[in-house]
DNA sequence: GCATAAATTCAGAATAACTGAAGTTAAAAT
DNA sequence: ATTTTAACTTCAGTTATTCTGAATTTATGC
């Protein structure tokens, strides 16, 4: 760069400015009071700057902010391990969750509100990727003897969220039978009411050994019904490696 | 500006940083994980950008950063009260303080390298403005009576830093009439000496006032010697009313 | 699947930035 | 003090960048 050019460009910084930033009275230059302000404020921009151009040159693996969703079961049950996974493995990554039912995330996945979610497995969807990231058996849940049909007739029977992913499974498995429901939102309190003998459920077997009591009876559902938790991104996604790196990161052992 | 200049500037930055800002696949084209991650950088860059602009526009009266010189009397009896009305009526400015003797600080303002200085007056020098901010009187001051003469005769003089501006003062007036002299950097410590009768000395009566035990006899000089504290700045100085703007806080009362 | 609105691409125009020569100005040397 | 020297600034012309408008491609809604 000329010394011409730095010439113009200071006295254009000064007239853009409205200030007088150099006390041409000196040689070289000297910067004025008013000049040394303006150049402290400056040497921050740069080094604002400096720290984009950092974070954009030494990019390896998965890198920038994420945003997943969960369903409240994976939230509870697989999202630590996939955040500590990431904080050892992917330390350019950082993440922003949301937690919400599989078919609104879904939808937030394919508008590219979210990168990616982990939702119970539903019939294909358009547009969607699915990686199955666990398979895992629903079993009935009880503190009292008897066949299903006794519980059935017996008990009333606590059924989770009926709109979500997993409680469309568990309807269509229940169907009519049950000869009374209780209809709740968590896992937890279901699993409490069973533990007391208030009723009995069907949902996936870690989520009941993750709260049962010893008294509690597991009963696998005799049609062998199971739901996958799978990792959901959109499959025109622009990041190629997108779905392979989240879906490594569920794989590791922490 | 255009829509396709806007296009142009995204793919632009996407060239330079080496990374795919853009998911194009939405529309409008969303963020990528690594885009976000940038984005919140660019964030940064402005808001330093406009902590630039803030500062150069709200701009009225002193403003910048000052580099001011004092002499160590000068340092101790006149900067705390200048900083202070500084800090009340020119809060738009900051202040880095050095101390120094008098011609070194005449030196550095000439050179640039202080805006301003509080120095004792000496001849006029070329290239310097001169404000008188203090006349003071010079008085000895001595714990035993008897006059001058006497104590010339009979007790150490006291010489503050012979090579200061005040310093140069006194040597003059004090020619070779005293019988011992001992040369000290530190007013203080020289009242000390007299107040504990171990000579006397010769110094702007506020310095020894600021020192002297009720036993202290101080004594004018007899030619009605004086100094003056002055501020310089440059004559040349590209800032116009920052000689009129510092010498104003030093009127003013705190 | 087609229509519509929106983003991208391309070529030319406008703007901004730069270079080199000439003219000033501050510091150094006589 | 005056002259010399080196450095900064100005100016004119060139180069590079950015912008606009029309044509094209692409995602979304019906």
């Amino acid at each position: 760069m000329t010394l011409s050019a730095v010439s113009m460009q200071m006295k254009s910084l000064e007239g853009d400015l409205g200030v007088t930033l150099f006390d041409r009275a000196h040689r070289p230059p000297k910067l004025t009071p008013d000049g040394r302000r303006i150049c402290d404020h400056a040497e921050a921009v740069l080094k604002a700057e400096s720290a984009l151009l950092a974070t954009s040159q030494s990019r390896t693996g998965l890198s920038g902010i994420y945003r997943m969703g969960f369903v409240p079961t994976a939230s509870v049950r697989l999202l630590p391990d996939f955040l500590m996974a990431a904080e050892r493995d992917a330390p350019q990554a950082s993440f922003e969750i949301a937690t919400d039912l599989s078919d609104a995330l879904e939808d937030r996945v394919l508008s590219g509100d979210l990168d990616a979610a982990v939702i119970t497995a539903s019939s294909d969807q358009r547009g969607l990727q699915m990686d199955v990231l666990r398979h895992e058996a629903l079993s009935y849940a009880s503190c009292h003897p008897g066949n299903l049909e006794v519980l059935f007739a017996t008990l009333p029977f606590l059924h989770f969220l009926p709109k979500s992913g997993i409680g469309k499974l568990i309807a269509n498995h229940v169907g009519g039978r049950a000869s009374r429901t209780i209809t709740l939102d968590s896992v937890e309190a279901i699993m409490e009411c069973v533990n007391r003998g208030i009723g009995f459920t069907l949902l996936p077997a870690p989520d009941i050994e993750r709260f049962a009591v010893p008294d509690v009876i597991k009963t696998a559902e005799p049609g062998g019904l199971s739901r996958d938790l799978v990792l959901i991104t959109r499959t025109t996604s622009q990041t190629s490696d997108l779905r392979t790196g989240i879906y490594t990161l569920f794989q590791k052992e922490v």
